[in-house]
DNA sequence: CAGCATCCGCTTTGATACTG
DNA sequence: CAGTATCAAAGCGGATGCTG
């Protein structure tokens, strides 16, 4: 990316992760640990191959991205975020905090992985009633199945089914996560095609006070 | 900007604020509050004038910007951040933080203008003795002074020349700031031109801890 | 198959000039 | 003051090809 040439720490910043993608590949690496160049691509929909190349190079000529060897069964090169990657976190999480209202609208065009609903459960939702014995939420959204548990007062997400879970959510993911944030009414949601299985009292015991 | 088309809060918020100068532009707005057209020019070096008019227009569509006519003796349009943008201000901060070590290195080249120090002193500095009388510290760095004030515990930067400063630091921008966020010695910044009036303690007094 | 590099058309940006 | 208009240069997206 070309400079700002201001001298100003936001300018700066921006210098470093202003371009198009990269800030979507630091969340593939702080949301998944460590990555082949596959997994970034597949959970990077719709980035160039020749973008992805050039952005790893980038990152790692900044000190955000180290690459490695895989130990030796796996014969892969793994992307890993440095210290100084990390500390990009509390940056994206004031963003993705910013940018949840946004998932309000829908756009059945848009693509879905599982793991991206790590932002809006962890930085929205908390167990209201954390003295209680924590549950768990199966959620179906298409591919894999993944789950919520509430641990010290937090959600949590988790890939894999529930074992036992306090109610089960099958539907889009905006159906899915609309309702968890209350931004979708279950009714609204159940009559637009979701289907929740369970005690309507575990939802609400996730659900952000209401405005 | 085009967008990720992935049902993530982050590539949502991208989508509407990852475009080229579009945080810069809030930057602008945040620290000086409502502006002309030619204010945040001035407060954007480098920016190109059709660049300004599209991200302008781009922001109003989006909810973040609105625009109003000033009161009746000035003859201009005011730029001002809606609710909505100023919910920006705690990623900006994130962003803004993390690039403070960014500005260690000099370049001469880049632009200054001296509210941009808001941030890393904002989020760098604090009094630590806040229970003494506050002080006053004078940066002169090129163009308008402007001056630290302690309150509450906190450094903020005002614009103008103090009243009866501890100390007054002349020099660049990069002297100037290094030499108060302690990323730079004393001793080496004066050697390189800066000049320091006043006593050294009132450095101390508001200098960050050593790590 | 993993990890790129190349090519090409399209879009965005930058620099400058001009206008109500 | 607050923008448009124009045009060249850079960046991006998509397809494809190459190499260990």
């Amino acid at each position: 990316m070309r400079s700002y040439r201001q001298y100003c720490s936001l300018a700066r910043a921006l210098d470093v992760i202003g371009d198009r993608w990269t800030l979507l590949i630091v969340r593939e690496l702080l949301l998944r640990g460590a990555c082949r160049y596959t997994d970034l691509r597949d959970g990077l929909p719709g980035i160039a191959t020749n973008l992805l190349a050039d952005r790893l190079r980038e990152l790692e000529d900044a000190g955000l991205v180290m690459r490695e060897d895989a130990p030796p069964p796996i014969a892969a090169t793994l992307f890993r975020l440095t210290a100084r990657g990390e500390e990009l976190e509390s940056a994206l999480h004031a963003l993705a905090r910013w940018g949840i209202p946004l998932m309000a609208d829908d756009d059945a065009q848009d693509a879905f992985r599982g793991h991206w609903l790590t932002f809006p459960v962890d930085l929205y939702l908390a167990d209201r009633t954390p003295d209680r014995a924590p549950i768990t939420i199966e959620l179906r959204t298409g591919e894999e199945p993944m789950h919520l548990e509430t641990v010290d007062g937090a959600v949590k997400v988790r890939h894999g089914s529930a074992e036992r879970p306090a109610a089960v959510l099958t539907g889009t993911p905006r159906q899915v996560l609309g309702v968890l944030t209350g931004m979708l009414d279950l009714a609204d949601a159940r009559a637009g095609g979701l289907r929740y299985d369970g005690e309507e009292k575990a939802l609400r015991r996730i659900q952000p006070p209401s405005p």
